[in-house]
DNA sequence: GTGTAATCGAGACGGTACGTCCAGTCTTACA
DNA sequence: TGTAAGACTGGACGTACCGTCTCGATTACAC
């Protein structure tokens, strides 16, 4: 039990104003222009009840794409039958989600503030990065087992080149078509060498 | 010639010493606790000469680290004998170079910049991905005419995911070691299947 | 009888810690510097007490010196055998009083109140400036009624010029020595013209 | 020479518009509600070109007050004839600017600022209580070289009475009559004591 | 005893002003 | 004209208080 504190407890609706004050600013105006005094004028609330609770803007935003606003839930290698199906899943998903504006900047926002904070890094490791990794080294050892993926596969590099590839892809900017997914999966299912080494 | 203009002309030691004083602190305190004054005081410059050249501090920034500072020429694929031999020289010359704190710092600025500048973004672009981007493609040419890469190999999904690769270890902070290239280059190189598609 | 109201009685000992705390801070601190705060806290005391019992800083401090901390009934002109007598004690005993430099520190607080809140200036109307009016009129009056003071001397125009120089050498902050009084007396006994008018 | 120091030179119509400023929002709010924001966004300036020239509000309103807006040198004993004549003058005058709403909120700003801050305290000393002083002194020994005062007469104490009784009267901020200055003018004349000390 | 009602300490709340910092522009005198 | 110096407007920053508002816990009196 957490042994109730005394003084008037945190005002939940504040809190959550806050964070959909901040998405929508975010959203508006990406993360350099997003001041602090804006978020807490749109959301009805005090300055100090942002500093009470978030050191910094980065803190805010990661916590406001992470856990509110945007929902990365689909964004996971689910164990499915294949698992290289299952990582052309989270290709499209991820392309679908860069389709969107509003997701698309919430997501430069949050990589923003991963830039240029500690805390805000560690929270997108914790919640995007860690999880997706673990997701991707599930789906390898499912496709070891069932013999769909070389055995000496390792889960490091794949995550590093298909992670690196969405954001680079979304600090491009450039719209990218349904075949975006296609030309990465290629190279990733059966690589550039044109005889498979020895 | 270029008919020399009445008055007094440029200081192109004005110039360098900017352009090294930002490479300074860029360095020394990354990219959004870097301000104009600071580049002008340490440069023993005023702050007009900063604004007369360059319209922004994201792009003093990415003129310093793309034109004076940071070496980036080795870090293109060179036509060498094998085009995989020319994607490993790339990747170990770009863990060496992140490998470096000071570099590091700087191509993290220059990120900084480009993800909130219209131009500094153009010129990331312009001096950076799309040189490397044209080097990949030209290494896969001569691949392909040689038969090592296989000949339905895109351009586009590689670069992807080698510039993704690097840009992601990059944000992620945590140092590489040596076999950093390999891993990337083996799924590069043989995918993750276990029996080549027909 | 006050016909006691139901509830929960105010606390008696919040009340007097409180008027201690501000009396503590209003000389360690001065006025401007004195926050609700610092007094809940150093009183031990939850800031809605406060405000339940007083409607603003200044009405407090007003209370605080008034009613419970310096002691001024002293500094009455008491009824004596000589009026003069009676007014060089008061001086006297002002100049004691201001020559303790928390008292001083006091009773410039409660100055700082009064200019800056109705109420206050209305405290210290009534239970400074009237009763030491009240008071310097009744020695004038008995003065007159034995002979001592010229018999068309008004009460005001005295008062204002001991009040005043009282509260000017207050504001000053300069010691004053022992002599202050004897220099102030003499001018109001004699006058400064060289031959009586007629 | 005060040799022309590098750099643009301080703005005297910024000093101007802050001073004016200053002076309209004392007299319409008095000296607590008064803002250096609000300050800065009447006189159309920066706040920092406040912080640049001011150490502290008090301070602003002491230069204000004292230098630009209220006119204090009717307020000085004046070497006339006589020198009953020059204190009565300089009643008359105090009188008149307490009885404009204007000179009285202002002269009430300075007092709180000179109550609050040590510069400001200084400020108004050197610029207006010493000057008093010494004016009042001159009269006092012009007096008494012609035999209108008595040779024995102190200067400080007079000064102490007179400056005291106008600040009291300003404190209270009750409108005082024409006679006001009748009454002090006689007790200051000729004392209270029925019978002059031999 | 058991309400009932006003008190208490605590502390979060919406606000306002503070004093600092920096961006980007401007105005000097000098080169 | 270019330059170093530095003052300018404007505005965000993070802090400090104000005065209000909940909380749970605590007293008294009335029943």
């Amino acid at each position: 039990m957490p042994a109730a504190r005394p003084g008037r407890p945190r005002s939940e609706s504040s809190r959550l104003s806050i964070l959909v004050a901040t998405g929508e600013l975010l959203v508006e105006q990406g993360y350099d222009r997003l001041t602090l005094v804006d978020i807490a004028a749109r959301a009805g609330v005090g300055k100090q009840t942002l500093y009470r609770w978030w050191p910094s803007k980065a803190s805010l935003v990661a916590d406001c794409v992470l856990e509110n606003v945007v929902r990365f839930e689909p964004v996971v290698v689910a164990p499915e039958s294949s698992a290289l199906a299952a990582i052309r899943t989270w290709l499209d998903a991820s392309r679908a989600l860069l389709a969107q504006p509003d997701q698309a900047a919430l997501f430069r926002g949050l990589s923003a503030a991963a830039s240029s904070d500690e805390s805000a890094r560690g929270k997108l490791a914790e919640r995007f990065t860690e999880p997706l990794i673990g997701g991707i080294d599930r789906a390898l050892q499912s496709g070891i087992a069932s013999g769909e993926i070389r055995v000496d596969v390792a889960t490091e590099p794949l995550a590093e080149l298909l992670i690196g590839a969405m954001m680079f892809t979304l600090m491009r900017g450039e719209p990218v078509g349904a075949d975006w997914a296609d030309g990465i999966l290629t190279v990733i299912t059966r690589g550039i060498a044109a005889a498979p080494a020895s």
